[in-house]
DNA sequence: TATTATACGTGAAAAAATTCACAAAAAAAG
DNA sequence: CTTTTTTTGTGAATTTTTTCACGTATAATA
């Protein structure tokens, strides 16, 4: 492996990028041209050989008694997670949750851009939200290859997510963000990631438990 | 240590706990009295093994050649997770995302119970969502008191995520849920959890191009 | 009853992630 | 100019998490 590239794998350094890169992107706007390791370490919370070790595996590296330079490792960052090339993503399940993840507007900033949700309630149908679509399933494959979309984001109740989760591998789709909380079967070529909101909260639970 | 006795930490295992219960509870439902890891384990997509290890930490066992007893191994991770008695939460900030989590009956099975939802809009206080009050900020700190609540769903914009928290700490809440993409600094009586939606975001990102 | 298949429990090995320790470079201070 | 401080980069140690391997118990089957 040569020197200077990207490492693979590091879950948990690739999920704290992020992370850094909020942090980076206000300095930026600051006009804060380098930052260590150590001042990112102060703001986030982090120890400071944690943030060393995570900017390792993209592959971008810093002046020895200086520090990294900004814009490089925003950069550095986006390059890494593939955050420069905004993607286009569905959204299926115009709900509570499904509306509000299409009115965040966060996730441009994370190379996202929701084009399109689809819903199979006719009432939601055909209007649209915060400026984005609302159309019926059937709609959903024809413009998943029209327009290339290989994301989707998974919002429709747990005992429909299965069968929506079925659809999307149909096609096309090689990502889905499921927010249900379901265990989805689908071929090895889509990845799936569940976001598990109970996991969280077992978590804290845990937590404040052994805080006492 | 007792031999018997639930192991502390172990934290993913700990966050696949809520997959379990929530498969179990199916399989109650369903009248099944026994459940085997393999079950659970093709059920849920995961390891045989990591099951039984994840089961270990509740210091629920089985009984071989047979199973575990579903309704003592649910009694057996809400003992552990202290889900068993419902605790009731705060959630501060009744936006998109806040009245997404209030709407939510999920957590009610989690032992979550939003009993109260606060704001700084004086539009939104003063009404009511899914039957949970919205109150202003001025009650906060009375309310946490005299409900004995400790914990507190934060859904406020990044901005105010720190002043809110310190508001939090101060009315002796005792963990916070922190849906705003801001490290929150508060005295370490206090738990945060950061539901980090960009890194779930960056994890399948990196994933789906490792995929191709 | 003997055999076979299933399945728990657990110590140990392996892998992944975190943390330590220190050399070397750069800047700041004296 | 020398010393001190800051900071990167990285091999190694440590800790955490996952995975393996196998003894033992139970049920089903022949
Ligand atoms: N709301 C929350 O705070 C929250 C929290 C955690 C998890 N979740 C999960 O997120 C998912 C959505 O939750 P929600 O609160 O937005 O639910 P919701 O009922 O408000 O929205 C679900 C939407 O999906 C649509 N839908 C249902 N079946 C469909 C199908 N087969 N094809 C297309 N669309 C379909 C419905 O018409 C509806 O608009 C659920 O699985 C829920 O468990 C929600
Ligand atoms: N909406 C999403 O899909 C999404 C996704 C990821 C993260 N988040 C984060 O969740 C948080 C909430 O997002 P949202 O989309 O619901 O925003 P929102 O603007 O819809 O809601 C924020 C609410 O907080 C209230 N608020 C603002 N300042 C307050 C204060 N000082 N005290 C009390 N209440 C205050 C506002 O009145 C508003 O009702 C944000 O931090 C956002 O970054 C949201």
């Amino acid at each position: 492996m040569p020197k200077n590239a990207a490492k693979v794998g590091k879950i948990p350094s690739i999920r704290r990028l992020p992370q850094y890169l909020r942090v980076l992107r206000g300095l930026e706007g600051a006009g804060q041209e380098v930052a260590s390791s150590s001042m990112l370490s102060t703001s986030l919370g982090l120890e400071q050989i944690v943030v060393k070790k995570d900017i390792e595996i993209t592959g971008i590296t810093g002046k020895t008694g200086v520090g990294y330079m900004v814009a490089e490792l925003i950069d550095g960052i986006e390059d890494y997670l593939g955050w420069n090339n905004s993607s286009d993503a569905f959204l299926v399940g115009a709900g509570s949750m499904g509306k509000a993840l299409l009115g965040y507007d966060g996730f441009r900033r994370h190379g996202l851009q929701i084009v399109a949700a689809f819903d199979n309630d006719e009432g939601k149908v055909g209007g649209e939200y915060k400026g984005v679509p609302v159309l019926p399933m059937s709609k959903l494959k024809s413009l998943a290859s029209r327009l290339h979309v290989h994301i989707a984001i998974l919002t429709v109740p747990g005992d429909s997510a299965q069968e929506v989760a079925s659809q999307l591998a149909d096609c096309g789709i090689s990502g889905i963000w499921n927010f249900a909380p379901t265990t989805i079967q689908v071929p090895e070529s889509v990845s799936v990631l569940n976001e598990d909101l109970s996991a969280s909260l077992a978590e804290l639970s845990v937590r404040i438990q052994s805080n006492m």
